[in-house]
DNA sequence: CGTATGCTTGAGACGTATCAAGTTCGGTGG
DNA sequence: CCACCGAACTTGATACGTCTCAAGCATACG
């Protein structure tokens, strides 16, 4: 968590414009730009963690982060993810409640902190802000929802394959088709809640059947349709 | 779903005090009370079906509900409850996307309408309406990821010891102990993700250690401590 | 170059689902 | 009020998916 001087400002920021800040004026731009805190972090470390209290929101300048909790056995389920100009930390600090879950990066990022007292000032004095995070709540409420269902009634097999597509939606694929994530055997077994071995064996049947290509932790969709009919969905 | 003429009134509702209307100005409950519809539903019945938009949102006058999403292969998924004082429908509402999940009454229910341009006129003008609003989505997103956790990580056996210790703080213990709510095997099983059958052995596990007892679809904790044990609870 | 870490493969055990066959329960109509 | 019917519940036997453990292999790194 090293503070380097060039912290970016959110009036040259790259992601603002499509990340729920689009809407701010270039007044309030500026006050969060003097009240924001930045830091830089290597792979791998964690930007905050689980039952600790918050006090702002984290906005991803770069990166990509996954939130994660920790189940009674000491093992890692990750929830969701987090890019360029997403927020995090936000459930904690609307719901009152102390953080359920910890964020690690998942590459060098850089991330911004806005204090909470910055942002209820926006939300009460900016309906479309405000609309905008109710939005991104319910939203997210959806998600959570179809992976409650997927985690309770799918078998492994099709919750891989699920997620596969899942992180293609979120972070794409590059022009070989490649997913633009690099996550271990271990991190994908803790999206689907199985075990490293399992999503090893599954990957390289996927790999046989031609729906994917591997190398090392770079996957490649070959064949999307299937792969989707493989992850059963029903949209 | 008959129209009864007695319809509630909202000056009147008992459970509005409870709820996320609590802090609504008497001029606001009026005008709901002139704009809302009102609705009697037998034990059973659906009150939205997944996939629908929804004009509005519901408000609980009386009655226990479940919410519950349908899998690929046509499986129930109870993803929640909601009990008098509850809104239900508002994630779809604020989203703007469809229904996520389908509501049906486990026992008989009386259940309002707002209509969203109600809804939302109230999010704006009044503050504390709108922070409520965005403390309820962002506290069950947070238990949303609680449960996604325990569904990817712990055994049946712990799923259903918790599922009855959330039941319990959901509609609470009678004087006998006994969880006041009644719902089938089936739907017991559709809670925690598993087989009904499987529901049936480890209740009747849970029966012979002395940790419930069971009389039809009561189901009566009598060792809560030993329950949380078995539960696997971290908190 | 050695050592740690992640990845891979196989064999076996275990939890849970499925299937099949009763049994009980709750409601309905004679 | 009782007999009947279907739905819900229960129990047992069996099958199957997935986890665990163990061992070997590749890869990155200091």
């Amino acid at each position: 968590m090293k503070n380097k001087p060039e912290s970016p400002h959110c009036s040259t920021c790259g992601s603002r414009h499509k990340s729920v800040f689009c809407s701010i004026e270039s007044e309030e731009v500026k006050e969060i730009d003097n009240i924001k805190g930045c830091n830089f972090f290597d792979r791998g470390q964690v930007i905050f963690h689980e039952g600790n209290r918050v006090n702002g929101i984290y906005c991803i300048n770069k990166g990509k982060v996954k939130i994660y909790q920790t189940g009674s056995e000491g093992k890692e389920q990750i929830i969701r993810f987090a890019k360029e100009g997403d927020i995090i930390g936000y459930r904690a600090l609307l719901s009152e409640e102390p953080l359920s879950a910890s964020a690690a990066t998942l590459d060098d990022a850089v991330v911004c902190f806005i204090p909470k007292s910055q942002v209820l000032k926006i939300i009460q004095n900016n309906p479309s802000f405000n609309f905008k995070m109710l939005k991104i709540l319910s939203h997210e409420l959806g998600e959570a929802a179809r992976i409650i269902t997927d985690l309770a009634q799918k078998p492994v097999r099709e919750r891989l394959a699920e997620s596969l597509l899942l992180l293609k939606d979120t972070f794409e694929l590059d022009e070989d088709k490649n997913i633009q994530v690099k996550l271990s055997r271990e991190e994908l077994a803790n999206i689907i809640g199985t075990a490293t071995e399992s999503v090893i064996r599954l990957l390289s049947e996927f790999k046989k059947d031609k729906l994917i290509d591997i190398d090392g932790r770079n996957i490649k969709l070959i064949n999307i349709p299937a792969l989707t009919r493989e992850a059963n969905i029903i949209d």
